[in-house]
RNA sequence: AUCGACAACCUUAG
């Protein structure tokens, strides 16, 4: 089963749901029985390709195997119809899952609080991010980091900065990805000294910028017409080992194509290709 | 009172 689990699962992080469904008939052909597992890993690939019907075709299989949903599975399915901002049914489910003596963990809140965040429903997150301590479930530094960026993207900097704050305040380890969540909140308000003092501040910490952080800053560089910055920027990136990619090219080559120097960008696509990354 | 191996969450251009 494990073997067909594996699989299935790379179909799935794929796409490629039709072929993960062929293998779980084979599978069942075979005399392999399906188990929590293959049904999560489908559960989730449906809910990562937004298929809400073929999410809830493998939930419904599930069940009337005898199969019981344990978090993970309800986790997926919550997933599911957050992608389809199904938010009351996603609730629902969360309702269910405590009746069912399976309680929600912190990942359960936090991709209901993603997808709420990925839809602006930031009141909502904020309910939630509230109400999942009363379940037990501590936010981590992934809710966070969620709630951070779905505030900055509505443009609500008070509140992520004062949650910045409380992150401190409770010693809240930030991350990479918080990092890059704050620089990006920085650059997307043009305060881009800002963002530079958290990149001195993230090396501090021993956390080194990566393809985010660069890019990041270069479509920002970009965007102001600083485009020296921004190529300075791309040129730097190899040389800290993060290569630059179609990003970063795009980014620097959108900065360049605005100041009318058509020469300057054509050197730079010729230069991506010859890295071997293609222009899309 | 679990041999081991498989499943769920966050950030960048357009």
């Amino acid at each position: 089963e494990v073997t067909y689990n594996t699989i299935i699962h790379g179909f799935c992080l794929a796409g490629k749901m039709e072929d993960a469904l062929s293998l779980l008939d084979k599978m069942e052909a075979n005399g392999c029985y399906p188990n929590i597992t293959t049904y999560t890993t489908l559960i989730d690939g449906f809910a990562k390709s937004r298929d809400l019907v073929g999410a809830s075709e493998i939930w419904n299989e599930m069940i009337s195997v005898g199969c019981r949903p344990n978090v993970v599975a309800y986790t997926c399915m919550i997933d599911a119809f957050c992608s389809n901002s199904m938010f009351n049914q996603a609730y629902d489910l969360l309702g269910t899952m405590e009746r069912d003596k399976c309680s929600p963990n912190t990942v359960t809140f936090n991709v209901f609080i993603k997808g709420l965040c990925a839809k602006g429903r930031l009141d909502w997150a904020m309910e939630l991010f509230d109400e999942m301590e009363k379940h037990g479930c501590t936010p981590n530094v992934t809710t966070y980091n969620e709630m951070l960026d779905g505030l900055f993207k509505v443009g609500n900097n008070r509140n992520a900065f004062e949650l910045v704050t409380a992150m401190e305040q409770r010693g809240i380890k930030f991350n990479l990805v918080t990092y890059n969540t704050i620089i990006h909140g920085l650059c997307t308000c043009d305060k881009l000294e800002e963002a530079l003092k958290l990149v001195g501040r993230m090396v501090i910490e021993g956390i080194k910028p990566d393809r985010f952080t660069f890019n990041t800053l270069i479509h920002s560089y970009s965007k102001q017409g600083k485009v020296e910055s921004a190529t300075r920027l791309l040129e730097s990136m190899s040389k800290v080992g993060s290569h630059a990619d179609i990003v970063a090219y795009t980014s620097l080559i959108c900065g360049i194509t605005e100041q009318n120097d058509l020469e300057a960008a054509s050197v730079y696509i010729h230069r991506m290709i010859s890295e071997g990354i293609f222009p899309n």
